[in-house]
DNA sequence: TCCATTGTTTGATACTTGTCAAACGATACA
DNA sequence: TGTATCGTTTGACAAGTATCAAACAATGGA
């Protein structure tokens, strides 16, 4: 409850700027696709498609859960993502924008 | 009809990406809002409200233009800026977005 | 214990971007 | 004609960003 809280608390201090500048990038708005298209609405970074590095990725990843965009868990050695639920809350047309292009 | 095609047809091959991106700037962003509450949907560069030189304004208008996210018409030595018709047909929940943050 | 797997961190490099000042072009007006 | 206004272009600079290779950390399994 006191999460839940805190985590819309944080999302509202997210400004759109800068979750539309995560979202600016070819890699990083495909990986969000993917998850948007992910049938267990989860992924885990090797599992998903990219065209760079694994370091580059890792990279793109950070931006993305910076963002609130993305939220992570993890798994052993495995890292799973997932859209960050609190973003369809503050911003749910940015979802519905990127699922219908 | 035609330039009407033509247009859409543009649209439909500028990525999202490079829209999102066009709107991750506070300046651009803040850009895009003050033309949505605009009473007569229409602002000219020198009044928006904007804390950078000119040149620099200049710059992001440009930006916001190739992503045919503004449109702009010419009268005299003023130029109108609107937004672009077309982005509310194809990215409809992006400006919606835009609207409630 | 050793090795494979998964992902991160670091350092380097090239490229992009935001910014300004100054000069410029085009239009309107006196 | 001269001048003011509005916006663009150019050149320069600092800051940010994407990328890779290499080294690293943590976990799981043989």
């Amino acid at each position: 409850m006191l999460d839940i809280y805190l985590t819309m608390k944080e999302i509202k201090q997210i400004p759109l700027d800068k979750i539309m500048k995560a979202l600016g990038d070819p890699i990083r708005l495909s990986a969000v696709q993917q998850l948007l298209q992910a049938s267990n609405n989860e992924i885990t970074c090797g599992d998903f498609n990219y065209g760079v590095q694994k370091a580059t990725f890792s990279h793109h990843i950070k931006i993305l859960v910076d963002a609130n965009i993305l939220c992570a868990r993890t798994e052993g050695v495995r890292k799973f993502l997932s859209i960050n639920p609190e973003i369809e809350k503050s911003y749910p047309s940015i979802l519905e924008a990127i699922k219908n292009s």
